[in-house]
DNA sequence: ACCTGAACACCGTTCAAGT
DNA sequence: ACCTGAACACCGTTCAAGT
């Protein structure tokens, strides 16, 4: 707190855009609100950083960096490849601005980060050399693809609603829709209602895992 | 061409915004660009249209829909699942604003068409109803994830440089990364260079559609 | 080398006024 | 009911000037 006149750097600039994005959300990532927080001029940040869209990019590394930092913890590849995958859900549940940047030009920077930690896991498992690119970048396409889904359901209404609200709003709007048209959404809209997010994801991985084990069984 | 003084409507707002998100990108949907590509002002769209977010949810859902429209073609349950899958990754390759706007607020209006048009399959595969939910939006996230980072490395540089520059440079940038750091990512540099998108996406599928009948035989 | 802050060009949105 | 277009508030970025 005593730190009033800490120098500025990179790291300070990148560190205030992540806050302001959990804290006010993506719009609220603003060089206006920046320069206040860090008590400066905006040519001061331009100094340490190219644009909005690298400032962007800087902070969604740094936060998926430090998600998957530590060594995976799990008796068999597989389990480190869940202790992974669940560690870059809760990262992007936390800070949902993560899942469009994952979709822009930061995924480019980032997912390589998720590539290197999962593909020790594939390789570990024994498949094939031939197809640890494929294996590897399937399964990197599951669990980003699905940590990411999973925030853009986290946040249609305001931030003060509810889990169960939520979900009980879309199983809703998927209940009234007609049933001629949309026979399989409505027959899961109750299920929508009552089923556990991180307990969904771990159940899609594990099709994708017994799908490497059955397709590419290993040595 | 002779359309003159056609009555302005929603349909071809959105039409319009479709049209400038392919051909100048998402920065150059604009309501200026709109209306003067349809000779009129901003209050007119405004009357429409209620803002720019609904706009881009209303391109992305016209996309998507078109997409999926047909019925999908295919002998068996996995076939189709195939052809529906392949229809959104060719849309999503054509449209790759689509990418970011799947991870947005839009993908809560879309993904529905998906899960309904996949969901379907998933029926036809005899999984037993309790797990219709669980395996359908995993499906739906590999699905989506896998054609939206797709999309994200098709879109680094000039829109001029080829599908192999792209590949040489991402593979290239790959193989000069510290190979204590990153053992796996450098081992797999040389088949990012080589390896084909649509193929790539259809092997990661069937990791999952293996998982799927492993998992939950059908009857 | 690093920071200041006014200035510029541009954007989404509104609204009084028209037909 | 639908359209016009000027006006407003706000944003990313630049840059001459300072230290």
């Amino acid at each position: 707190m005593a730190r009033r006149t800490e120098a500025l750097s990179r790291e300070r600039i990148v560190d205030a855009a992540v806050e302001l994005l959990d804290t006010v959300g993506e719009g609220g990532l603003t060089f206006r609100a920046l320069t206040e927080r860090l008590a400066t001029g905006a040519g001061a940040i331009y100094w340490h950083v190219a644009n909005k869209g690298e400032l962007l990019t800087a902070a969604t590394d740094a936060v998926v960096g430090t998600a998957l930092a530590a060594e995976p913890d799990g008796a068999s590849p597989p389990d480190r490849v869940r202790a992974v995958a669940l560690a870059l859900f809760d990262a992007v549940d936390d800070h949902p601005w993560i899942a469009a940047q994952l979709s822009r030009g930061s995924g480019q920077v980032t997912t390589p980060r998720i590539l290197e930690s999962l593909g020790r896991q594939v390789r570990a498992m024994g498949v094939p050399r031939s197809e640890w690119f494929s294996v590897s970048t399937a399964l990197v396409q599951y669990v980003v693809g699905a940590a990411t889904q999973n925030a853009v359901n986290g946040t249609l209404p305001g931030p003060s609603t509810s889990r169960e609200e939520l979900l009980g709003a879309v199983a809703e709007r998927w209940e009234e829709l007609d049933p001629e048209e949309w026979p399989f959404t409505r027959a899961i809209a109750g299920q929508m209602r009552v089923h556990d997010d991180r307990e969904q994801f771990l159940a899609g991985l594990d099709l994708v895992l017994t799908g490497i084990a059955a397709l590419h069984p290993g040595t």
